[in-house]
DNA sequence: CCGTATCCTCCACGATACTG
DNA sequence: CAGTATCGTGGAGGATACGG
């Protein structure tokens, strides 16, 4: 979206919309929270291209909610470390999970966020409610729309 | 961002992600949530293109978060209410706004969204933390990012 | 292994003009 | 007033190849 826009309005909401910036950046903090650090940890989970993952990582640490730190001299490694302003982040992580769960998940609960102290994690993928077992990614598509609003979809169809 | 992407992955934040859309379908909600239900409603406080209001007003509806509701015969006239999905919408918009407040919001606190009950609805601007007064949009820039990380903004300074 | 550089496509978003 | 129609642009996102 157009930041030049957002950054005028002064609203806190608006404001944190700017400093999220887009959508792979609200992934990659996800990424970050279930411990993900690399750029290849980043990169598997995500499969997101890796011009774009610079990008976005960049963009991030720019924005102060990651750190880039070091970790080998030569040659020159980064690992990418929430901030105190990424780990802030986490309850909207949590909000849209909560969000995602109650309504767009019917037939499965998802593994919690974990948290910093408590070790190691796990993937943020669904438990099926009948066989208890994970779905496994991409095993299948996203429910499309509620019926609602056929009268709308109809007319909209005309494109 | 590319939906089809997001589609597929299996988890309740990227299907979230989904929903929600674009970000100013979040400032819409946002809107939506203080009381605005009408077409100019929305455009006057948000100071969005109409062209870009319909597309987006449409889309929130195709997925279930707004509803739109005809209140006049003739001349066909619509109002958008929030849907059950879309109130439950509303701990994202708080985790945002904290989020905000927290962090890029130093000079002043935000109101609180209100509830739907409780009746009227104040804009969601600052109100600055010395002379109590609220500050008029718009009145002066964000402030831009920390100074972390001077190293890598330096090497992209070079573009 | 951990990225960067190049090139390309598509669409969100904007500006503006128009209509019942 | 409540939108629709048209046109234009930037940049997010993708594919791929290359580099230290």
């Amino acid at each position: 979206m157009q930041k030049a826009n957002l950054a005028n309005l002064q609203c806190p909401i608006a404001q944190s919309l700017e400093r999220v910036g887009e959508w792979w950046n609200i992934l990659i903090l996800r990424e970050a929270f279930y411990g993900s650090s690399r750029f290849d940890e980043f990169q598997k989970e995500l499969g997101i291209a890796p011009n774009m993952l610079t990008k976005r990582l960049n963009d991030l640490v720019l924005k102060g909610i990651l750190d880039r730190i070091q970790y080998c001299e030569k040659p020159p490694r980064y690992e990418y470390k929430l901030t105190k302003v990424g780990e802030d982040f986490r309850p909207v992580l949590l909000a849209f999970l909560n969000w995602g769960n109650k309504h767009f998940a019917a037939d499965g609960i998802a593994v919690k966020l974990i948290d910093r102290e408590t070790g190691k994690t796990s993937r943020p993928i669904l438990i099926d409610s009948v066989t208890g077992k994970p779905i496994s990614a991409k095993s299948h598509a996203i429910v499309s729309g509620p019926a609602a609003n056929e009268e709308l979809r109809k007319k909209l169809k005309r494109d």
